[in-house]
DNA sequence: GTACCGCTTTTAT
DNA sequence: ATAAAAGCGGTAC
């Protein structure tokens, strides 16, 4: 099998870049925002390529995503098109949960940017936290959306990008059930149940 | 089992 | 504008 094992750095736009880990089967498991410049200086034997976004269905094929709540967090994150955000509280309504608690799963998505977690907001459109970038995390969370065309006044999202929430939850169900079917396929062919 | 934590939100100064 | 409590499942002890 090819070079899975290393890390590829793809171009996000200015000087940051994403540092993606494959697994054995090339499925992507953990992401991290660096300084293209930077890395570079550190590892120059990295293959660079420029980040292109791949549509959600894509996406869940093409990454790890665990089967538990972390999970549906996720799935509910990618359900958020570029351009578009939502807050913890429309995904905590989807999911049955509450806002702070899908902040902490937040908090914990390994595959920053391939799932964009940085589309969550807070309700009154503030930027609100991100973590995958240690210090200044909301500077980066802003840049990437603005990258995305979302406009931002301060650190306030415009209400014309918040998502209406019946979308969110139609893309959410065609990914999650995409998911789930997946799952199963892989499942069916490797052990019986 | 208990205690604490977090990328929030709402209410009360 | 700032402060604090509520709120929940995960994690660590």
């Amino acid at each position: 099998m090819k070079n899975h094992n290393q890390p590829l750095l793809l171009r996000l736009g200015g000087d940051l870049g994403l540092l993606v880990h494959r697994d054995y089967r090339g499925l992507i498991y953990r992401s991290s925002i660096v300084k293209v410049s930077v890395h570079l200086r550190k590892a120059g034997d990295v293959a660079i390529a420029d980040y292109v976004e791949m549509d959600p269905l894509s996406t869940v094929r093409a990454t790890r995503i665990p089967n538990n709540s972390l999970g549906l967090v996720m799935l509910a994150m990618l359900a958020i098109p570029r351009g578009f955000v939502a807050s913890y509280s429309d995904i905590a309504e989807l999911l049955n949960m509450t806002p702070r608690l899908v902040g902490l799963f937040a908090s914990r998505n390994p595959i920053p940017v391939i799932v964009p977690c940085h589309r969550v907001v807070n309700r009154d459109g503030t930027v609100g936290g991100y973590s995958a970038w240690a210090r200044d995390g909301r500077g980066v969370k802003a840049l990437l959306l603005s990258m995305e065309r979302v406009r931002i006044n301060g650190f306030k999202v415009d209400r014309e990008h918040f998502m209406d929430p019946r979308e969110l939850k139609d893309n959410f169900y065609r990914i999650y059930n995409y998911y789930h079917a997946l799952i199963s396929e892989r499942n069916g062919h490797s052990e019986e149940d």
